[in-house]
RNA sequence: GCCGAUGUAGCUCAGCCGGUAGAGCAACGCAUUCGUAAUGCGUAGGUCCGCGGUUCGAAUCCGCGCAUCGGCUCCA
C-alpha cells in the first residue's frame, strides 16, 4: 500500500490506492479546497491522479507558481468551451499557454468581432461559476481520431493523426466540451476566474502562410484578481514606454505615409543616433576595425553574382538608368568584398576587419513594419572580418567579448542568445561546418553564456549566433549577430596568398553588435522610458532664468557648456520657473539649471535633476566637471 | 504579404440613428517678471487619410487604395 512522503518529510501510509485529492484531504480540508493539482515524484498531475505505489507527493495550490501554468491551460479550455457553446460551427485547434497567458486558435466562417469577444468572456465567467467538474479520460489514438471526426472537429483529428498510433491520449471534459490535452488541469472550472480576453488576431493553421488563416483569441489568466489587476497595470505602464509614443512626445523622429518604413530623424533623435554611432566608432576603432564607405546603388550584376538577385529579388528596391538595372543595397557585404578585392591580399593582411555604417534598404512586407524596430531603411554597425579558417575561433571570441562590453555600457543584461547550426541546404564541407559551429559554440562557452540551440536554422552559407533584446512589451528583437560565411568570398572572387604561396579563399564573418541602429535606439528608448543616460540624452542640460534679469548670465552659461561640447538648451521664455521645470522634467532632460539673482551674483548655477533631486548651487566649472565625469562613465 | 481594428486642429481625443466640426494641451497676442512639476485674459487654427459611389445633403453609409496599430508569416 502506498507510502506517501510529503514535501516537509512527513510520511503517510494508506490502506488502499489513493488519489492526490485524497492525500490533500487527509492533510486538511482547507488544503483540499485550495488544491488545483499535484506533483507526484516531481511530475505535475491532476488531483484525480491515482497514487498506487510509494511516492513523493506535493499538493499544488493556487499559491504555487506551478498553479499558474495549469490555470492558464485550463482557462484556454474554458475559452474553447465558451466559443463552442456560442458558435457551435467553430472548430477548435490548439490552445497553448504563453508568457502571461494563453491563446486558442479557432476555425470559423467569419472573423470574431470585439462584441463576440465580450460575449465569449461573459460566457467563460458563467461557465467558471457553474463549476463544472473536469474529468480526464484515456483513449487510443484511433478512437480519439474517430471521436473528434464524429464531432466535426477536423483540425483536432488531424493533430491526433500525426501522433504515433500506439500512443494513448488523454482527453479532458467539462460539461459537454471535450478537448485533447496532455494536462494536468484544474479539478473544476470554479478554480478559474482571474482572466481576461485581450485581443483578436489571425494566425495561420500550423504556422504556415500557405494554410488557412484561423481566428486566434489571446487571453491572460492569473491565480487571483490582484495578480490580474497587477498585470493589467504593468501592461498599461509598459505601453507608456512605447518608443513610438515617446518618439513623438520627445520630438525624436517621425514617419509619414510617403516614406513607409523609413525614419525622419529630428534634431533630438539624431543627437541620440550620433552619440550611439560615435561610441561604436571609437569602440571598434580600438578593436582593430577600419571604417569604410561603399555605394548605395550598385549594378544588378553584382547582386546576381552574390546570389541576392536570385534569392531576394522581391525584397530589393531597384532603379534604372541608361538601360541598366541597379539595386539599392540591402546589405553591405558584397561591397566590402569589392574593397577587399582591391590589390593583392596576403595571409599577413588577415584578419582584415572592414566596418561600415552603411545605409541599407529592404522592401520588408508591409505588415511587418513596426516603428523603429522593423524598418525598410536602416543602418547597421556592420563589419566583415576576412580571415582564415583557423582564425574563426579567435575572431568570434573577440567579437563576443566586444559585444558584451558594449551591451554593458548601454546597461543591457537581459540578452537572448541563439546559436543556429547547419540547415539541410547548404554550401561548404561538413568539416568546415564542424569547425565553424564549434568555434561559435566555444566562444559562447568560454564566456559562460547560456544560449538556445536552433538546429537547422543557420543560413545556407554558414552558422550564426544572434543576440536579442526585449522591448517594453517583452517582444524579442534581434540586435547583434555574427555569421560565418563560406560562400560569398568565393562567389565574389575574393582570395589571398597563403603562406605556402597558394591562392586561398578567405572566410568572411558578418557581424554587427547593435544591429540596426534604428532598432537599437528604439529598444534604448523603451528600456529607459525616454530618460536616457546623460551620455546619450539629446539635451543634457537646460539653462533657465527666473526673470529677465538673468538672461545675459544664462546665455553665458550655455555658451560655456556648449564650447565643451555638451548638448545644452536655453529657456528664456517669460514663464514661471515651476512651469519650465515641469516641461523639461517631462521631456526627461537630466539636468535643469535654474538661474536667479543669487546665482548671477555668485556666478553659480542651481542644479536640479530630472528625478526632482536638488543638488544645490555650484560653480559652472564644478557642474561641467560632474557632467563630463558622468558622460565618461556612461552612468545614470 | 495574410487576418482584424483604426485614420477628425501641431498633440491627445469627442462627434448618438447622415443635416455640412468641438474640447483640453500646444501655438500666437496682451498683461504678469515670478525661486524648483501647469499665471491670467484674448486670438487664430481643420483638404475630417486619398479617390470614387449612394443621397437633396457624407467626418458619419458603401467600394477601392494608402498608412498606422495588434497578431500571423517572413526577416539575406
Amino acid at each position: 500500500m502506498p507510502l506517501i512522503t510529503l514535501p516537509d518529510g512527513t510520511q503517510k501510509t494508506f490502506e488502499h490506492p489513493v488519489t492526490v485529492r485524497d492525500v490533500a484531504a487527509s492533510i486538511g480540508p482547507g488544503l483540499a479546497r485550495a488544491a488545483v493539482a499535484g506533483r507526484v515524484d516531481g511530475k505535475l498531475v491532476d488531483l484525480s491522479f491515482p497514487v498506487v505505489q510509494d511516492a513523493e507527493v506535493a499538493i499544488v495550490t493556487d499559491r504555487d507558481d506551478d498553479a499558474l501554468e495549469i490555470i492558464r491551460h485550463s482557462t484556454a479550455h474554458l475559452l474553447a468551451q465558451a466559443v463552442k457553446e456560442l458558435f457551435p460551427e467553430a472548430q477548435v485547434t490548439i490552445g497553448p499557454t504563453i508568457q502571461d497567458g494563453f491563446y486558442y486558435d479557432f476555425s470559423y466562417q467569419r472573423p470574431f468581432t470585439q462584441d463576440d469577444l465580450q460575449r465569449i468572456e461573459e460566457r467563460m465567467k458563467a461557465l467558471a461559476k457553474a463549476d463544472y467538474t473536469v474529468t480526464r479520460l484515456v483513449m487510443s489514438r484511433d478512437d480519439a481520431v474517430t471521436f473528434f471526426r464524429d464531432q466535426g472537429e477536423a483540425y483536432k483529428a488531424e493533430i491526433i493523426e500525426s501522433i504515433p498510433a500506439n500512443e494513448e491520449l488523454s482527453l479532458y471534459s467539462q460539461g459537454a466540451f471535450t478537448d485533447l490535452c496532455r494536462g494536468p488541469h484544474v479539478p473544476s472550472t470554479g478554480k478559474l476566474g482571474a482572466f481576461k480576453l485581450m485581443k483578436l488576431a489571425g494566425a495561420y493553421w500550423r504556422g504556415d502562410s500557405s494554410n488557412e488563416m484561423l481566428q486566434r483569441i489571446y487571453g491572460t489568466a492569473w491565480r487571483n484578481k490582484e495578480e490580474l489587476k497587477g498585470y493589467l497595470y504593468r501592461l498599461e505602464q509598459a505601453e507608456k514606454r512605447d518608443h513610438r509614443k515617446l518618439g513623438k512626445a520627445l520630438d525624436l523622429f517621425h514617419t509619414q505615409e510617403e516614406a513607409p518604413g523609413m525614419v525622419f530623424w529630428h534634431p533630438k533623435g539624431w543627437a541620440i543616433y550620433r552619440a550611439v554611432e560615435q561610441y561604436i566608432r571609437e569602440k571598434i576603432g580600438s578593436a582593430g576595425y577600419q571604417e569604410i564607405r561603399t555605394p548605395q546603388i550598385v549594378d544588378r550584376s553584382l547582386w546576381e553574382k552574390s546570389g541576392h538577385w536570385g534569392k531576394y529579388r522581391e525584397g530589393m528596391f531597384t532603379t534604372q538608368s541608361e538601360n541598366r538595372d541597379f539595386a539599392i543595397k540591402p546589405m553591405n557585404c558584397p561591397c566590402h568584398v569589392q574593397v577587399f578585392n582591391q590589390g593583392i591580399k596576403s595571409h599577413h593582411d588577415l584578419p582584415l576587419r572592414l566596418a561600415e555604417f552603411g545605409s541599407c534598404h529592404r522592401n520588408e512586407a508591409s505588415g511587418t513594419l513596426h516603428g523603429l524596430m522593423r524598418v525598410r531603411n536602416f543602418v547597421q554597425d556592420d563589419a566583415h572580418i576576412f580571415c582564415t579558417e583557423d582564425q574563426i575561433q579567435d575572431e568570434v571570441s573577440r567579437f563576443v567579448d566586444l559585444l558584451f562590453e558594449v551591451y554593458a555600457d548601454f546597461g543591457f543584461t537581459d540578452i537572448q542568445i541563439a546559436l543556429s547550426t547547419r540547415p539541410e541546404m547548404r554550401v561548404g564541407s561538413d568539416e568546415v561546418w564542424d569547425k565553424a559551429e564549434r568555434a561559435l559554440e566555444e566562444a559562447l562557452e568560454a564566456k559562460g553564456l547560456a544560449w538556445k540551440l536552433q538546429p537547422g536554422e543557420g543560413a545556407f552559407y554558414g552558422p550564426k549566433i544572434d543576440f536579442s533584446l526585449r522591448d517594453c512589451l517583452d517582444r524579442i528583437w534581434q540586435c547583434g549577430t555574427i555569421q560565418v560565411d563560406f560562400s560569398m568570398p568565393g562567389r565574389l572572387d575574393a582570395s589571398y596568398i597563403a603562406d605556402d604561396n597558394s591562392r586561398k579563399v578567405p572566410v568572411m564573418l558578418h557581424r554587427a553588435i547593435l544591429g540596426s541602429l534604428e532598432r537599437f535606439i528604439g529598444i534604448l528608448i523603451e528600456e529607459s522610458a525616454g530618460a536616457l543616460p546623460v551620455w546619450l540624452a539629446p539635451v543634457q542640460a537646460v539653462v533657465m532664468n527666473i526673470t529677465d534679469r538673468q538672461a545675459e548670465f544664462a546665455k553665458k552659461v550655455v555658451q560655456i557648456l556648449q564650447v565643451q561640447h555638451f548638448r545644452v538648451e536655453l529657456d528664456l521664455r517669460n514663464e514661471k520657473i515651476g512651469f519650465k521645470i515641469r516641461e523639461h522634467t517631462l521631456s526627461r532632460v537630466p539636468y535643469l539649471l535654474v538661474l536667479g539673482d543669487r546665482e548671477v551674483e555668485n556666478g553659480t548655477v542651481a542644479v536640479r535633476t530630472r528625478s526632482g533631486e536638488d543638488l544645490g548651487s555650484m560653480e559652472v566649472g564644478a557642474f561641467s566637471q560632474t557632467l563630463a565625469a558622468e558622460v565618461a562613465r556612461r552612468s545614470n
